[in-house]
DNA sequence: TCGTGCTTTGCAACCGGTTGCAAATTCTGC
DNA sequence: GCAGAATTTGCAACCGGTTGCAAAGCACGA
């Protein structure tokens, strides 16, 4: 059925050596013998089998990229941004879900049957040590909105969630709010507990000020929506920085069928800044991150560790800066 | 570095093959060397390579899975299940973004490199001329979201557009709306097409009702609130069927900010009843399409054609019902 | 104990490529 | 036209598996 190198070669007239060399840049091969080969390969319309290919070379192209944030609108610009990039590298993305799968050791043993070149981590509900698995497995990795950390077990590209909770504080103080909350994603995820670590660092040096928080199921809109709910069934702060943008439209979604309104009666800020942030029926304020930065990065990062033979660079942190993006729910 | 069958073969103190059999179900082994392979394979944590295996087998348990809506929210929750279902059936998504590619040879060309044992074409903008040239590659394929042909040339999952143009359609005449516009996608898009084709069939058989339409440059937020403030810079009718809920949402926001309100003064249905749809932001009055059906559908479709060997069924397309979901943007 | 039939095993060829090496060819300069 | 160097070529082994086939091992009844 396929056609093969044997066949290319019989109807060049050459050997099977000829037709490989010249469709591995670098060899050896007349022009003369190109040509005849090419020739052949075109009217029997042969393609290379990466595959068997990678038998000898020892290099498939394939990239496990590994997640567990399906329900996060966030991450379809994500995926999108990862695809463009590592085709832009020759590169292919091997997806794999987790979000049902609980035993790391199965997707490492499926990423190492595939012999894939490298693995992205593209998580940030997954603990550092999820990735570290994969390093230990021998596997190139790259843990992408991953924790921050000095000296960590595998190269991260991400955000300092710490610096942002304070950014977030700083926000919410500057508006002179007083009585304010943390609306956290899972209380397992790194990212939620940083990101509240780092805002209560800050409010913690106003005496004046009272801080409360809550974690919710998930970074979705449902999990935002029912802790926020939960929220203001009791004495609802004035003003709640919400650790994803997702949460935070729940969040809104709550406050306003409570019959109060955002910002008016509570103040919301967010994080990530996704597209839909700015749509006008949220326009929420939030704290940018630059995904296209941090994808891009993630995607040199591990191309750079695939070039590289033999031991590797020592893991390294790579954090990239956000901002606030002022909008409407602050007051 | 890895281990392979010959390092295996060795500790167990047997031939290759006998390796090789205890992997493979169904092949003849003693228990006993059985136990003796199984207890080596541990101790060297052997994983088999299958992209070595599928040399012989010729089979990859790849599956490329073709898109190029990456724009749009519904999408995600596409991805995610596919890959689910997918992984259900030990099969792999190897994902090929077609955003920015314009040529289709480029990703047949890399699919039947990577030897894919089938291709699901996930979009509803690519025309059955696309999914066609997998099928002539010789690549069992899957087109989710096609266009509906009562002898399609490829297999096709998906929703009869037409049918939901009417249905639209018969929704708004409940409502007595009689000036009547339809906002779609792309006009290269089929389901754009389609859907005007359905919905002006069933309201070209009231006399008393007008009929405008309008194509948006792609189905995203952006493309309907740029079209539907064209449509309001003149003389907007009074409600829309919109050919997708995010164009939906694009031109409620455009609506919005125009001063006026849905749907108050501008009704609109959409199409796909998304997560976001039910959102109390939006609140959509939509056409619910079964995504969760349509995928599983898919999924099964193409592992079907896999076990098949020499030729296969004639194409069939398979449609699933959709309803419309009563919300809140219809008076 | 031997012959029979069934199960288990290893050999060797193959899947579709790559690559070191030595032989064959072509290119230099004289 | 020729020696010597440089380039091109094919052979054969290898990458990590699978599998048809024949030989070896085994259990069983006579």
């Amino acid at each position: 059925m396929a056609v093969t190198l044997k066949d290319v070669a019989l109807r060049a007239g050459v050997s099977r050596s000829a037709v490989s060399r010249t469709f591995t840049k670098g060899a050896s091969v007349s022009q003369k013998t190109r040509d005849k080969v090419l020739a052949a390969a075109v009217a029997l319309n042969y393609q290379p089998n990466i595959l068997a290919r990678s038998l000898s070379t020892r290099r498939t192209k394939l990239v496990g990229l590994v997640s567990n944030n399906f329900h996060n609108p966030v991450f379809l610009q994500v995926f999108d941004l990862f695809t463009r990039r590592l085709q832009d590298h020759g590169l292919r993305p091997l997806l794999v879900n987790l979000s049902d799968e609980t035993d790391p050791e199965a997707s490492i043993q499926l990423l190492r049957q595939y012999s894939v070149d490298g693995v992205i981590v593209a998580s940030s509900t997954l603990p550092p040590e999820f990735s570290k698995l994969f390093a230990e497995a021998g596997l190139p990795v790259v843990h992408t909105f991953g924790r921050y950390a000095e000296h960590p077990d595998v190269d991260t590209v991400g955000i300092d969630n710490f610096a942002c909770g304070r950014m977030a504080a700083a926000a919410l103080l500057s508006q002179q709010y007083t009585r304010i909350g943390y609306l956290g994603g899972p209380a397992s995820a790194t990212s939620s507990r940083d990101r509240l670590a780092g805002f209560q660092a800050e409010l913690d040096k106003r005496s004046d000020v009272q801080l409360s928080h809550r974690f919710a199921e998930a970074y979705s809109f449902d999990a935002g929506r029912t802790a926020m709910l939960q929220e203001l069934s009791t004495d609802p702060a004035e003003a709640y920085f919400c650790a994803d943008d997702v949460l935070t439209i729940g969040a809104m979604s709550a406050v306003r069928s409570s019959g109060r309104s955002v910002p008016e009666d509570i103040g919301l800020i967010g994080l990530n800044d996704m597209e839909m942030a700015g749509w006008d029926s949220f326009s929420l304020t939030t704290i940018h991150q630059p995904i296209d930065a941090i994808v891009t990065a993630s995607v040199d990062l591990v191309v750079a560790k695939l070039g590289r033979e033999g031991p590797q660079d020592a893991p390294k942190a790579h954090l990239f800066p956000c901002h606030v993006v002022y909008r409407g729910t602050l007051r």
